[in-house]
DNA sequence: AAAAAAC
């Protein structure tokens, strides 16, 4: 079996592998890191959760011992499709460069460009970045591309999902031909090849066996539920109940920004350790909730697909798809997050009557009939005329009988009930939940409870027509409904506490 | 029925 030692790394480097504790290198280590260091470019087919950053970064550091960067010209580059994956590479720079003096910068969008533009002007040996700001600053002319030695491009087919691929073309453009390129994609649609054949010369091809769909240790199962939020929240509490302590932590999955808000602050509200993640909280945010949630501080993440692929979550014992993924290569990524590195996994995905001809797509394409847990939707009670849904629908719901959030959430405000749903209690309430159901200001879209108790004025009446326009990218037609999404969903971006968050309310709730 | 990413 091969060891580190044998790949031809530099005493450092080793040192601080072995210091981060790992031994063996995995196959895409094993088969990428000695061509990268023969300065080959490198096609590098792999899944997340294969050891793939470390196959790039680990080189990179060894090709970096020698010459410094010059200020404004860095000397490698690494692309990557979200925020979370760029700064989580940069940790993998910080773990394995304990033992070298490099500087990295981490340039992605939701942050302040000071920082960034001092790490540029001082010279940076590695950046990493997301592609907009990235060319933000180019366009600025705070970088010059012309130095770069190394470009890495991750999770390319990813980008491609994210039509990040013009900008890729575009910045690749700007890298001399001399450089040197480590490409990686989980998966190679015809795009993606064409790329390849674009920006790589004779490249090292490294294909790591796909694990294969479905990881044999997750344990899947759906559950049934009738469609109204009310009903889908009361059956993922009873499933968290139910496992008990088998739960350690658990990511769950929305498809709608906009659900992970409204779910998060539902399971708080029945006192469950929750945290939340997705694409419009306030970046702070986003990074205090994944760190909070891999210390352990927080059980249970409510994401949106932002946290589905990539993201070095190790040990989640649970994966709950409270609403079913849309598109079946989603679930895949979605339930791998849970029974990794040989560990045992659950995975529960809540199926409403609408959810049918997507939970037929995401069978078919795992090759199995996954098994319901306590009876299909056939084995459903009626729900529409049951005490339950009536109180909530009667609350829910505007005069239209449309759903009005906004009206439903200024309602909470002016007389707070102690029980949102039916009366479940909290699992392991100890702690001062009362607090959280006592009359408070909006609860904010993005952060922990902590907030809202703060004095932070409630946010002033409706919005001026003005200041909308932060998320135009939605649906063009609807007016009327984008109208009411927004009016819940566009809280002042967290809290309006701007870049200075109070170090409380970064403070998970303890349960 | 979506999310992500620049301002």
């Amino acid at each position: 079996m091969t060891t580190f030692a044998e790949l031809g790394l530099s005493p450092k480097i080793l040192a601080a592998v072995e210091a981060a504790g790992y031994t063996t290198p995995t196959p895409i280590q094993a088969g990428a890191i000695p061509q990268a260091l023969e300065r080959k470019d490198v096609l590098g087919i792999a899944q997340t959760g294969t050891g793939k950053t470390a196959s790039f970064v680990l080189p990179m550091l060894h090709l970096l011992e020698k010459g410094r960067a010059r200020a404004r010209m860095p000397r490698t580059l690494i692309l990557e499709p979200t925020r979370e994956l760029a700064a989580q590479v940069e940790e993998n720079f910080v773990k394995y460069g304990v033992n070298h003096r490099i500087n990295v910068a981490l340039l992605i969008g939701g942050v302040s460009f000071d920082e960034q533009e001092r790490k540029l002007e001082r010279g940076a040996d590695v950046l990493i970045a997301t592609p907009g700001r990235l060319l933000d600053h180019f366009e600025r002319g705070k970088l010059l591309l012309t130095g770069v030695e190394i470009l890495v491009i991750d999770e390319a087919d990813r980008m491609l999902d994210m039509g990040f691929i013009p900008d890729i073309e575009r910045i690749c453009k700007l890298i001399p031909f001399t450089r040197q390129t480590l490409f990686f994609s989980a998966t190679m649609p015809a795009e993606i090849t064409k790329l390849t054949e674009q920006f790589l010369h004779s490249p090292a091809r490294v294909e790591v066996a796909k694990a294969s769909t479905t990881a044999k240790t997750v344990t899947q199962r759906l559950v049934k539920s009738a469609k109204k939020p009310w009903d889908k929240r009361a059956v993922l509490r009873d499933l968290i109940q139910a496992e008990g302590d088998d739960l350690k932590n658990a990511i769950i999955f929305c498809n709608r920004k906009m659900d992970v808000s409204e779910l998060f602050r539902s399971l708080v509200k029945h006192g469950f350790n929750a945290g939340a993640l997705h694409g419009d909280m306030d970046q702070r945010a986003r990074m205090t909730m994944l760190s909070n949630f891999k210390d352990g501080n927080l059980q249970l993440l409510v994401a949106s697909d932002v946290a589905a692929r990539g993201l070095d979550i190790p040990d989640v014992s649970h994966v709950f798809n409270y609403d079913i993924p849309i598109h079946a290569e989603d679930y895949v990524h979605r339930i791998g997050r849970t029974g990794r590195a040989g560990r045992s996994g659950k995975a529960f995905s809540i199926i409403t009557g609408a959810d049918t001809k997507y939970l037929d797509a995401i069978e078919k394409m795992i090759g199995e009939k996954i098994e319901w847990l306590d009876g299909d939707l056939s084995t459903l009670p009626a729900q529409e005329e049951t005490e339950e849904t009536g109180r909530r629908g009667r609350n829910n719901r505007g005069k239209n009988g449309k759903k009005s959030r906004d009206k439903d959430h200024k309602e909470k405000q002016a007389q707070p009930r102690v029980a949102e749903e039916k009366t479940a209690e909290a699992p392991q309430a100890v702690a001062d939940i009362s607090a959280l159901n006592a009359p408070q200001p909006v609860l904010p879209d993005n952060v922990s409870i902590g907030t809202a108790v703060t004095a932070e004025p409630v946010r002033p009446a409706p919005h001026k027509n003005g200041h909308e326009d932060r998320r135009q990218n939605h649906n063009q037609n609807g007016q009327q409904n984008k109208r009411h999404r927004r009016d819940f969903d566009d809280e002042p971006s967290p809290l309006g506490f701007g870049d200075d968050i109070p170090a409380f309310m970064l403070i998970p709730i303890n349960i």
